[in-house]
DNA sequence: AGAAAAAATGTAATCGGTTTCATTTACGTT
DNA sequence: AACGTAAATGAAACCGATTACATTTTTTCT
């Protein structure tokens, strides 16, 4: 079923069917409803690539993040495919979805799928893609060329037609540990995950609040660790054995911190009493934990929404900021209450 | 930059133009080459859609599946979003991706995106988009009429091109129980959190499993709740204040066993040894709990995997079984000690 | 009523590929 | 050298929509 075949059953010509399927308003309500009856009688619908060839838009936007069965995935960035998906399809938007593990080739290879299909827009992630590596953003400098490329919670500075939506997990961090040691906590540790944008962010606002409360940064307190359980449980018990003192924890992720309460509970070891503990990304995890967790909230939602806007207007041609930040929020809850100042 | 800009510079006719990008051995080595490096030299790509135009494929697939934001969803169920994208796309085959909420008219738009983009086939993530609701399925069964239909954990059957990859829930659940039993479990609770075809099934075996033990099934014992902390909380609280007896519990969701084994930890009742528990899905969180989880590995990467092998064969012109059913295993940990027998 | 203006409709080009079929070129035989 | 065959190449139709422009119909105004 095609355009002409409509016509001729309708008894006009394809421009008009056009115009009918297009709410052009210069066509008899005669002729509207007479084609009307035809299109829903064969319940015709446009071929989308023939009015994309036409248009030169398809009315898609590309998404690309990190395979959520990727164990080095951040497991909070996962609900963000969603809420990206759901606004998109507010506005009429396709999504071409590509997750992909952190391998350069399969990068390249989705950017190029995605210009290939001539999408309006692509969006990136999570700062997986995007640091320490020189090389691998090449592809996304070309594809930046032709097509706008919005990065959630990534930097790339100083690129034309490239644009970032990213949580201030400096702040964030810089509050979370602020908080533990407005608590009383003197020795924090700060255990984190992986080597991204936000989880550099997060390091530094930990080092600048121990600095401005006067607290040395010891490097032994800084840990890294994936967000695989046995591991957690491995590094902590090890920190632990080493006879490291400390009564304070920040994680950057909420699955590192609950599993650091797991490790706790089974070691006797209190808390919040002797113990402090902050998340990150207040998942849903958080309330599932003993003793609830404190996490700070990235808002990974908002961020969606925002980019998304931001995404739309500027292919309407609008100016659009080429750095959004958002704030946090901590969400305070037994691992650490809230202080009272 | 198009096929006839780059036919022109390498003096040869679109067509051999064509053929060297469809790898067509017809061609002259020289003329190739020629060909080739007028292609590098302007890094072009074909437009996919004016391709899809011609060919009438675009070698892309429609993925429906739950928001994963919405509260409903089948938490489970996320990951194969990721899954199913990496099988395909390692056939070469993109992604159209609509995560939307329990709401009738987002699926059949979506549905109708899919069709309009002339998808290759269309895979729906759970079940909770067909069951109980003859209406609803209206939108599948026309959509099935031109492009087949694959349900990953759903169900719908004798209905042309509509195709069911399943894990077995009904043994899955039936199996739990009875390692529940065996472990010395007479009273039995069963905590479960939607109404989809997964979902009935595990209720079934459940069921059943009583059934041959020659155990009472009593409806007191079986218990709705959705994946929501603080509701399982309050679900799981009235349940032990009713003064219902019981020593077993299979949830039908590791997150509703987890929220059980926080609560059942607050109140000082004792796993494995008061109350044995078993959840479902074998999911991360498991590992994260205390103590450690038992859980039904449903093995969602097998079915995601299967499906997009047989999607792809079926494509090809193979003849393929209408409903694959595939079986979980059970992965003992400390909720519930293996039985030894 | 008739001319001018406005509205409705139709014709045909266009988008960027693939593909059929016709034509040219290369190769092997006698 | 002449011929037949196979391989390489090209010209043009086609896929299914949109749209500029031409044409026809309707409305408005004198």
């Amino acid at each position: 079923m095609t355009i002409h075949d409509i016509s001729k059953l309708a008894n006009v010509s394809v421009a008009t069917v056009s115009r009918v399927l297009n709410g052009n308003p210069n066509v008899t309500d005669k002729t509207r409803e007479k084609v009307m009856a035809v299109i829903r009688e064969n319940d015709y619908t446009p071929n989308a690539f023939a009015r994309g060839l036409g248009l030169d838009t398809m009315r898609t936007v590309g998404i690309l993040c990190v395979d959520p069965a990727d164990p080095d995935a951040c497991p909070s960035l996962m609900l963000a495919i969603g809420y990206v998906q759901r606004e998109l399809r507010k506005q009429n938007f396709d999504s071409l979805l590509y997750c992909v593990g952190y391998d350069m080739q399969e990068k390249e290879c989705s950017i190029q799928a995605m210009l290939d299909r001539r999408v309006d827009a692509i969006i990136i992630i999570g700062s997986f893609f995007i640091e320490n590596n020189a090389k691998s953003n090449l592809c996304i400098l070309r594809a930046a060329q032709t097509t706008p490329v919005w990065l959630i919670n990534g930097r790339l500075e100083n690129v034309p037609n490239v644009y970032c939506t990213c949580c201030d997990d400096f702040d964030g961090a810089y509050r979370a540990t602020h908080a533990l040691i407005q608590s009383g906590s003197r020795d924090v540790l700060l255990l984190h995950y992986a080597d991204t944008f936000s989880e550099t962010q997060k390091i530094l606002g930990y080092r600048k609040a121990l600095a401005d409360h006067g607290l040395p940064v010891r490097e032994e307190y800084i840990c890294e660790c994936t967000t695989d359980a046995q591991e957690i449980n491995e590094k902590f018990s090890s920190l632990i054995e080493s006879g490291l003192r400390f009564d304070g924890l920040l994680a950057t992720e909420d699955e590192l911190a609950v599993g650091v309460l797991k490790c706790a509970n089974e070691r006797g070891l209190a808390v919040p009493e002797a113990l402090r503990v902050v998340g990150y990304s207040n998942s849903k995890l958080a309330l599932f934990a003993t003793p609830e967790l404190t996490s700070v909230d990235h808002n990974i939602e908002s961020l969606c929404v925002t980019t998304v806007a931001l995404l739309i207007n500027q292919l309407r041609g609008m100016k659009t900021p080429v750095i959004t930040t958002m704030r946090s929020d901590i969400v305070f809850r037994k691992s650490l209450p809230q202080p009272l100042s």
